[in-house]
DNA sequence: AGTCGATATATCGACAGACGAAGTATTAAA
DNA sequence: TTTAATACTTCGTCTGTCGATATATCGACT
C-alpha cells in the first residue's frame, strides 16, 4: 500500500497548519484531527512534528499563541496566523505550484496506477 | 521571485535521479546538467546532494556504479538503475500522485498567480 | 608560461526537521 | 479502577541537505 513519506511532506507541514489556521484560531489536537480528516486519513501528522512546527512558526512570527483555561480537560494553547504568516502561506502556495510542475517532469505517468 | 526550496524537493531527489538513469547509464556531472535543463533552470541540484544521493542509492541497491577511464578529462563514475531501483522509482511515482493530491487540499488556489 | 573556465568527483562538518519514546495532566465511560 | 480520549512537552536520534574545501584534467585565451 502506498503511503505518504515524511520526507515528501516535509517542507509543507507548516503550510498545511497555516491553511487550517486561516479559518480562525485553533490548537494542536484539533489541527491534528483536521489534517487526518481532510486528508482522508492519508496523512496523520506526528505529535512531535506538529508541536515543533508551532514552536518554529511562532519564533518566525508566522503565528501567535495564547492559552485558554479549559472548561473541561487540559489547558489548551491556541494559535492564530499573523500578517507575516499569511504572506508566508501565500509564498508557499506559489512555490508549491512551481515545485509541482518541476517534479512532474520527472514522473512517468505510465508507472502509476 | 519564487524559487524551489530544498525542503520541498527533499525526498524527490532520488526519484529525479532515477528518472534520468532510466534512459541509460549516466554520471554525476551529466545528471546535474540534465536536471538543470529539464527544469528550465528552476531546480539546480547541489553537488553534495547529488553525490550523497548516489552513495545512498547504491548502498540501498537501487543503482550500480562502474568507473570509466576518460578518453579526455577526469575519470567518470557511471551509474545504472537496478531492478530494485526501478521498483523504487515506480513506488515513488505512486507516492507522488497521492502526496500531490493531499497537499493540494491545503493550498488555496486564489493565493497563487 | 600562466590563468581561467568547464569538466568531474570527493570529504568533512554543521544544521534543520521529523519522529520514537516517554512522561504529565484531565475527564468520562466501562 | 482501568481504559480511552483529550492535550501538551521534553529528550535524544537520525536522515538528508549543503557550504566549504580539495583534487584532477584539459582547452582556450593572454
Amino acid at each position: 500500500m502506498v503511503s505518504i513519506s515524511s520526507d515528501v511532506i516535509r517542507g509543507y507541514n507548516d503550510t498545511i497548519i497555516l491553511y487550517l489556521l486561516l479559518d480562525g484560531p485553533s490548537y494542536g489536537y484539533e489541527i491534528s484531527k483536521k489534517i487526518k480528516d481532510l486528508s482522508d486519513e492519508k496523512y496523520i501528522i506526528k505529535q512531535t512534528t506538529l508541536y515543533s512546527a508551532f514552536t518554529r512558526m511562532e519564533k518566525n512570527g508566522y503565528i501567535e499563541s495564547y492559552s485558554v483555561d479549559a472548561e473541561s480537560g487540559k489547558r489548551r494553547t491556541y494559535y492564530r496566523v499573523t500578517e507575516s504568516g499569511l504572506d508566508y502561506y501565500r509564498e508557499k502556495c506559489n512555490e508549491w505550484n512551481l515545485t509541482k510542475e518541476v517534479i512532474e517532469r520527472f514522473i512517468r505517468k505510465e508507472e502509476s496506477e
